[in-house]
RNA sequence: GGAUGGAUUCCCGAGUGGCCAAAGGGGACAGACUGUAAAUCUGCUGCAAAUUGCUUCGGUGGUUCGAAUCCACCUCCAUCCA
């Protein structure tokens, strides 16, 4: 059922906790290689979110095509299907005009997406059933809906702690629409191999620099106008129960707008998850397969030699770059 | 110079004779994750090993079968009186 490897399409992902210098070098990567970028950004793709979202400019992108970013509403819902929905079109169209996608960005659960071809597409989305749940949960605490799922996914119920609401309600909906259990889908799933011939690169750093950069990127957005962002984007009736609102730095300067904290809380606190984020994504990156470990500190953060580096390893896989930079 | 209050494990902070390696929070660290993923959730945090041992609660000495908790002196900090 698998393509064997010479038959896959070429694909490089670039990936790393938030604040590594993805964006950077992935521009010099498009050069190098003639490629076009795909963002694999949860809020990014939001348009008039660019301050919190540390978007690239328009100017800043040389002329490379880069697509997923600013296509959506800050009020519309974004979730991995759509997502993967929208990076295929793109994918598509990348290798119509003959050249190299690089997917690009910190989001790693819609790399996976991608990158395994995961099947998200069985159920529909059943927001009244969700709706119900969730009422459920709040009138009988969160063990009654566990118990739910205990009667008919034990697996799941197994695998997801009962505090984790999202998950358990998402595993008794798929039950609901399918009939069949999440956690079996979970494990078919799980068993694919790469749908494309992938050259995964984690971009990283020394933790300690990596958390450096964080307080001072946070810092930055500060002065570039983040709570003018937000207060537009309230204005304009964004409101935090929105998907796009569930972004760092968003969520608490909304906080801060609603008079709820301090904007100094609402500092720290951006720094702090942000910093909580980008440990989760490096958790993430360890336990996929076949990642290419770049760390800028082994380099002495040279990108120069790091974009070197990622050439050579993509010449290995065998995908077509040419020879020049 | 005098009076009072305080000094607790990385930080804040509870503990006022045994149930204390010491509540709780923070931070740090680790992990899970297959339709909200920048989300959501979990674990762990003195040291070393068997359900055990060892070293900790400003310092020194004492009381006691037993002290972070009581006493004495000392050091530092805070406030007040001179």
């Amino acid at each position: 059922m698998q393509e064997k490897t010479e038959g896959q399409k070429p694909l490089i992902i670039l990936t790393g906790p938030t604040a590594a210098g993805k964006t950077a070098l992935s521009i010099q990567l498009a050069k190098a290689v003639d490629g076009e970028i795909i963002s694999a950004d949860s809020m990014q793709v939001y348009r008039r979110m660019d301050i919190g979202s540390a978007k690239i400019l328009p100017e800043e992108r040389k002329g490379i095509p880069h697509h997923l970013i600013d296509v959506l509403e800050p009020t519309q819902d974004f979730n991995v299907v759509l997502f993967q929905q929208m990076a295929k079109e793109s994918l598509d169209g990348i290798y119509r005009r003959g050249r190299i996608p690089i997917l690009a960005g910190g989001t790693g659960f819609y790399i996976q997406a991608i990158l395994y071809d995961i099947d998200f597409t069985e159920s529909e989305e059943d927001t009244s059933y969700r709706r119900q749940l969730e009422r459920l949960a709040e009138e009988k605490g969160p063990s009654f809906l566990h118990q739910m799922l205990q009667e008919v996914d034990e697996a799941s119920a197994q695998a997801i702690h009962e505090n984790n609401m999202k998950r358990v309600i998402r595993a008794l909906e798929f039950y609901k629409l399918t009939g069949q259990k999440i956690s079996s889908h979970n494990e078919a799933e799980h068993q694919k191999e790469a749908a494309y011939n992938a050259c995964y690169f984690v971009l990283t750093d020394d933790r300690a620099r990596l958390y450096e950069k964080i307080d001072r990127r946070v810092d930055k957005m500060l002065s570039d106008g983040l709570v003018e962002e937000v207060a537009a984007l309230r204005k304009a009736g964004c409101t935090k129960d929105m998907v796009s609102m569930q972004g760092l730095g968003y969520k608490e300067i909304l906080s801060f707008l609603d008079g709820e904290i301090s904007l100094e809380r609402a500092v720290y606190l951006i720094k702090r998850d942000t910093r909580h984020f980008a440990k989760r994504q490096l958790t993430w990156f360890r336990r996929e397969k076949n990642v290419i470990w770049a760390d800028k500190n082994a380099f002495a953060e040279d990108e120069e030699r790091i974009l070197d580096f990622m050439l050579k390893k993509i010449r290995e896989a065998g995908i077509p770059i040419g020879n020049g930079k």
